[in-house]
DNA sequence: AATCTATATTTATATATATAAATATAGTAC
DNA sequence: GTACTATATTTATATATATAAATATAGATT
């Protein structure tokens, strides 16, 4: 991973599209992909999409796991990056569209188990 | 001013030419156009133009004073996004190009007092 | 091997945005 | 009032980006 460049950090934080997948990343530490389709109500197509800008920026990591492929905060971020994030949903969190998302990830039935419980 | 959504809050951010007018204006408080247009090394009217942009987000205000005009963070900001700025500008702020723009404005010729002082 | 499920990628299109150049505004000094 | 200075806005253009639709990949199940 090559360093994050400020600018472009903070693009990647500009859409709400992202912005919701990483506040999701933040409250629960590992989602895979259905997860975020089904907590944003958002098309699959467009969460792989918003995924993969965050893993080309380097803000998150994914592993597969057979079908199911998990994203989680990448391991190797500047401690200030995380630190700015968990500043910043901390402070989102308990407005929309952040609440709902949350509500309908803990409402969705048949939930993958996390790899850490695998 | 109106409340401002965390995206668009971000995206305020995603532009360097932006960034680095706000890292400026939080280590020095208060800056006037020609001060960021030395320090920056850029045309005004891009100055300007990326001014007016943070101050239709409502990130920063302004004041006139004669012919010049000063701009500063917005007073009524919301605490989290001001720490949020603060924490992101104090870890880029040794680097390339935030670094070389407070060089440049401490070497300026003949600024103009600030309006603490005037 | 055929099929199903989860996810990624490609393509096309529309929208937004940055930039640059030119011009406008408005205050100041003479 | 003319000229000068500081700043803002407008216009045109190029680039980037989000979205949607279609398709591809790849692992799992039978």
């Amino acid at each position: 991973m090559t360093a994050i460049a400020p600018a472009q950090l903070f693009k990647s934080l500009s859409d709400e599209t992202r912005l919701r997948c990483l506040a999701l990343l933040l409250q629960h530490g590992e989602l895979c992909v259905c997860e975020f389709t089904h907590a944003l109500d958002l098309p699959q197509p467009k969460i792989s999409h918003h995924l993969a800008n965050l893993r080309k920026s380097g803000l998150v990591s994914d592993t597969k796991n057979g079908l199911w492929i998990y994203y989680r905060l990448h391991p190797d971020l500047p401690a200030w990056i995380t630190e700015m994030m968990i500043l910043s949903v901390n402070n989102i969190k308990h407005t929309a569209p952040f609440y709902d998302d949350d509500v309908r990830l803990q409402q969705m039935p048949d939930r993958p188990a996390n790899l850490c419980s695998a």
